[in-house]
RNA sequence: CGCGGGAUGGAGCAGCUUGGUAGCUCGUCGGGCUCAUAACCCGAAGGUCGUAGGUUCAAAUCCUUCUCCCGCAA
């Protein structure tokens, strides 16, 4: 496996541990990821995790504005596979159909379920018990390929979206490892997807990130683990920004949007249920546990 | 030079406008009460007020420099 040519495709951290057992175990003679992007407050050039992780392994990055008229230079490269993991674009059929081992991609959810860039969120929003990565052939279309292989992960009910970030990467990882023999074999068992049981993962948007109380609190519950810790649910108390962090919730009745505090807890009523913020960071802070806030707030919340 | 918030014992805050003894709540430690306690009572320790300079008899407070943290926008 060695000298397998295998050009990597993916941008953020979740792409690492796939790219990094690519390395260790094949030829990977180039990786594609997006351009450079200025991030935070001082718009500091900074190249994606992967480019830093290619970069690093001295092994050629092609950072390319639109794949869609840039795509020979991949070709350039000679792949026998491409493999890719949260890209997050669509690759034209002219380089699909080149490499004769194909296109392979790790996607974080069991397919046809989840298609799109946001898997994890939506899967943790909706309150899904089970998830997991999905190893598939590309086609022309979002997420719509033949599968190869499905690993599952059970979701704890304490699991943000950091922790299944984690694991599914891991998972991702050990999929495509355990199946690449097959694949250059030709060996897999492919697997339409049913397009009846399909359903949609869009981008999270920044709209999406303020709490509506007039939902039930396991709802609030589920989106703000799907939030955090990044980039987080928000609500408005005492006329001031907070951002949530964690949170807890009971089924005790409840007016929503009402307040309810007592010495170290915070619940703010729901629709069903009241939701309690155990960590918060207010608007300019550092993140706090509920006891810390509600002391600095003495004599504005009762 | 994109816009804005912030830095005060271990934590969260007040004090700054109008300069003059370092304050509140919590935590920690010691003691007490109690069958008991995360409850209550008494006491103690712990702070160069982010950095550097300036004004002043006197600066947490006024002026200037710099550093770091955070939110928005991109």
């Amino acid at each position: 496996m060695k000298d397998l040519r295998v050009v990597f495709m993916g941008t953020p951290d979740f792409a690492l541990k796939p790219l990094q057992a690519l390395i260790d175990n094949c030829h990977v003679v180039c990786v594609v990821t997006k351009v450079d992007a200025y991030v935070g407050r001082k718009k500091v050039l900074t190249p994606s995790s992967v480019a830093k992780l290619a970069s690093a392994n001295n092994i050629p990055v092609l950072k390319l504005k639109s794949i869609k008229k840039e795509y020979q230079q991949i070709i350039d490269y000679k792949p026998d596979i491409i493999i890719t993991c949260a890209y997050g674009k669509i690759i034209p059929k002219v380089l699909i159909d080149y490499p004769k081992f194909g296109c392979v991609n790790i996607h974080a959810s069991l397919l046809p379920k989840y298609r799109g860039s946001a898997p994890i969120q939506w899967a943790l929003i909706n309150g899904e018990k089970i998830t997991g990565i999905t190893l598939m052939y590309m086609d022309e279309f979002m997420d719509t390929g033949d599968i190869i292989a499905k690993g599952t992960y059970e979701i704890k009910d304490e699991d943000n979206v950091e922790d299944l970030f984690n694991v599914l990467s891991t998972l991702g990882c050990e999929l495509l490892m355990n199946n690449l023999d097959d694949i250059i074999n030709n060996r897999v068992h492919r697997i339409k997807q049913n397009e009846e049981e399909a359903t949609y993962a869009p981008m999270i948007t920044r709209e999406m990130e303020e709490l509506d109380f007039n939902y039930p609190a396991k709802d609030l519950y589920n989106k703000i683990r799907a939030f955090s810790p990044y980039p987080l649910t928000k609500t408005t108390i005492c006329n001031e920004e907070v951002k949530i962090i964690k949170a807890h919730y009971t089924d005790e009745e409840a007016t929503p949007n009402k307040l309810y505090v007592t010495k170290n807890s915070l619940g703010i009523g729901t629709k069903k249920g009241i939701i309690y913020l155990d960590i918060v960071k207010p608007v300019g802070k550092n993140s706090m546990a509920i006891k810390d806030y509600l002391n600095g707030k003495k004599g504005v919340l009762k």
